[in-house]
RNA sequence: GGCGACAUAGCCAAGUGGUAAGGCACGAGUCUGCAAAACUCUGAUUCCCCAGUUCAAAUCUGGGUGUCGCCUCCA
C-alpha cells in the first residue's frame, strides 16, 4: 500500500516494523463538548485506513486517548481551559463533563460506522506514565525546570522541524491576539511537559509530581498512552493536520528523546473540512454535529459517503446543497443494490477481479473515491446478481456504508405493505381507477390516484401492469 | 513575514508523461391519457494563468494568481 507521510512529504511505500503486524495511534477528542462533522471526518478517514488494513490482512492495534485532562497546551496562552470551560457551562464537574461527551463521541461514531479503537484511554489514567516519561527526559537532560514548570529543551534536538523547513527564527510568536510568549522558557519552541503553575487558580485536576502539585501538558500524553500501549515503535500516527505542528512535532521530539531511536514511521494528516468561514470550528460558535444532521433528517451514512467521495488529504467543503447531492447518490445506491436478487453462485473468477480493481484503487494512498466508484463498476458488471451482492459486501466492509443492510431495509418496506395497510382496500381503488382509465375518465382516475396519494401509496403504471408501494 | 497543502464540467470528484473515470443535477429518449418511477443516451477540443522541458504535459520544471491550513486551544 501507498501512503502520504507527512515524514518527508512524499508517497511512500507502506511498511510496518514488524510483518504484518501494524501499531496505530489515533490523537482522540479533547471531551469538552460535542464532536462536530469536522472532526468526525478526521476520524472516518481514520477508520477507512484502520479497516483497509484489516481488509488486506494487517493485524492492527489501534491505540486512541481520550483527552479529559482540561490543560491549555500553552503556558502563555491566556485562552480558558477547556474542560473547565465545559464544566462551567453546565455545571457539572470535570470528570461528569469528560464521561458525558466521551459517551456522546463514541455514539456519533457509531452512527458514522466508525469502529471503536481495540484500546480507549483517558488521559487522567496514565499521570503516573506521564511523571515517569518527564523525569526520564529531566535525568537525560532533554527538559528543564523553570518558573516552576517542566520545560522540553528543543535545542537539544538535531532537528526539531520534522514535518518541514521551518526556521524557528521565522516563527511569529503572537500570531493569535491571545497569546503572549512565556518568558520562562529557553527557546522560543521549547514546550511545557508538566506544569505546577497554573495561570488558572480554578484548575479542577492536580496531581503530586516531583516538581510539586501540577499537571501534564498537552503533547506528554499522546507519546506516553502511545508507548504504554503500542510500546516503544509505532507504525502510523494519525490526526488532522492542524496537529502536525506543534502536538506531532512535540510527540515526535520528546518521544524520541526518551527513546532514543525513531519512534513512528509514518504520519497520516487528514485535511479539514471547510464551511463558508473556512475552518470549521467549535471556537467559532456555531458547529454542526451528527445529531443535528440527523435532527434535520439525515442519515448520519450520507455524511460518512459524502467524506469518502473526496480524498482525505484534501480539503472538503461542507454545504447542505452538496450533502444533498450524496443524499440522493446514496439512496439510489441502494435503491439500485435493492433491485438485485440474492439467487446463484458467486462467480469468484469475476468476483476477484473486482476485488483486484478495488484494492488498486484504495492501495493508492487510500482513494476512497474510487474506491466507491468501485462498487458503481460492480452494478454495471456483466456478472449474476449474487456476485455483485457478494463484492458490493466485501467492499462495505471497508466503505462500511451498510449498503447490504440499508438495501435490505428498501425491500422490507416495500414488503410491508402487505402486512401493516389495508391491502383490500388499496386494491379496489386500484381497480376502480383501471376501470375509470379504460372508460378514459381520466378525472374519476387522477382523483383516485389523489386518494391513494393521501394514504401514501404511490402507483406506478408500467406496460407491464399497474403496481404500488408505501412511500417511505 | 515563514512553512505546508490544494486549484479539473452547473456541483462533488478520479487522474502521478500517451491524448480527460465515476456520481449528482440538467437535457433528450423509451414507457404513459397525463404524472411518478424505472431504464437508455447525452456533457470539458481541455484541466487557475504565463513560460519552459518533451515526439507527447491536467500530470514534470520555473514564475505568478487564488483558496485553505499551521506558526503554542483545535480533527
Amino acid at each position: 500500500m501507498i501512503l502520504y507521510n507527512t515524514l518527508g512529504n512524499e508517497k511512500q511505500e507502506f511498511i510496518p516494523f514488524e510483518g504484518k503486524r501494524v501499531r496505530m495511534y489515533t490523537c482522540g477528542p479533547t471531551v469538552y463538548h460535542y464532536a462536530h462533522i469536522g472532526n468526525l471526518r478526521t476520524y472516518i478517514m481514520e477508520d477507512v485506513l484502520e479497516k483497509y488494513l484489516r481488509y488486506s490482512g494487517y493485524d492492527v492495534t489501534r491505540v486512541m486517548n481520550i483527552t479529559d485532562v482540561g490543560h491549555l497546551s500553552s503556558d502563555a496562552d491566556t485562552g480558558e481551559d477547556k474542560m473547565l470551560k465545559g464544566a462551567k457551562r453546565e455545571k457539572k464537574t470535570v470528570l461528569e463533563i469528560a464521561k458525558f461527551y466521551t459517551d456522546a463521541f463514541f455514539e456519533d461514531c457509531k452512527k458514522l460506522n466508525i469502529k471503536t479503537p481495540d484500546v480507549v484511554e483517558p488521559a487522567t489514567n496514565c499521570i503516573e506514565e506521564f511523571i515517569d516519561m518527564v523525569s526520564v527526559l529531566l535525568e537525560k537532560d532533554y527538559a528543564y525546570i523553570s518558573g516552576g514548570n517542566v520545560y522540553f529543551d528543543t535545542s537539544k534536538l538535531d532537528k526539531y522541524y520534522v514535518f518541514g523547513n521551518q526556521k524557528e527564527e521565522d516563527l511569529e510568536v503572537g500570531v493569535r491576539d491571545d497569546v503572549e510568549e512565556d518568558l520562562s522558557k529557553k527557546n522560543k519552541t521549547d514546550f511545557v511537559l508538566w506544569f505546577t503553575k497554573s495561570k488558572f487558580d480554578d484548575q479542577e485536576l492536580k496531581w503530586d509530581s516531583p516538581w510539586g502539585l501540577g499537571y501534564p501538558g498537552w503533547h506528554i500524553e499522546c507519546s506516553s498512552i502511545s508507548i504504554k500501549h503500542l510500546g516503544e515503535y509505532c507504525d502510523i500516527h494519525c490526526g488532522g493536520v492542524d496537529n502536525a505542528f506543534p502536538h506531532h512535532t512535540n510527540e515526535i521530539a520528546q518521544s524520541e528523546a526518551y527513546l532514543g531511536h525513531q519512534w513512528c514511521k509514518y504520519w497520516f494528516h487528514v485535511l479539514h473540512l471547510l464551511d463558508r468561514r473556512g475552518k470549521m470550528s467549535k471556537s467559532k460558535g456555531e458547529f454542526l454535529t451528527v445529531s443535528l444532521l440527523e435532527e434535520k433528517g439525515y442519515n448520519p451514512l450520507a455524511y460518512r459517503m459524502f467524506c469518502l467521495q473526496s480524498h482525505y488529504r484534501k480539503p472538503l467543503m461542507f454545504d447542505f446543497d452538496i450533502l444533498d447531492n450524496t443524499v440522493t447518490a446514496y439512496n439510489k445506491l441502494v435503491s439500485r443494490i435493492a433491485n438485485l436478487k440474492d439467487d446463484g453462485e458467486v462467480d469468484m473468477e469475476t468476483a476477484s477481479q473486482y476485488i483486484a480493481k478495488f484494492k488498486e484503487n484504495m492501495d493508492n494512498d487510500l482513494n476512497t473515491s474510487l474506491g466507491l466508484t468501485s462498487v458503481y463498476d460492480v452494478l454495471k458488471a456483466k456478472t449474476n446478481d449474487k456476485t455483485k451482492l457478494y463484492l458490493i459486501d466485501d467492499f462495505d466492509k471497508v466503505l462500511s456504508l451498510n449498503l447490504i443492510e440499508e438495501a435490505g431495509k428498501v425491500k422490507a418496506q416495500n414488503e410491508k405493505k402487505t402486512s401493516d395497510v389495508d391491502v383490500a382496500k388499496i386494491e379496489e381503488l386500484i381497480a376502480k381507477r383501471t376501470q375509470a382509465r379504460a372508460d378514459k375518465d381520466w378525472a374519476t382516475a387522477d382523483a383516485i390516484r389523489d386518494e391513494l396519494t393521501a394514504m401514501h401509496v404511490v402507483v406506478k403504471d408500467s406496460k407491464d401492469g399497474i403496481t404500488w408501494e408505501i412511500q417511505a
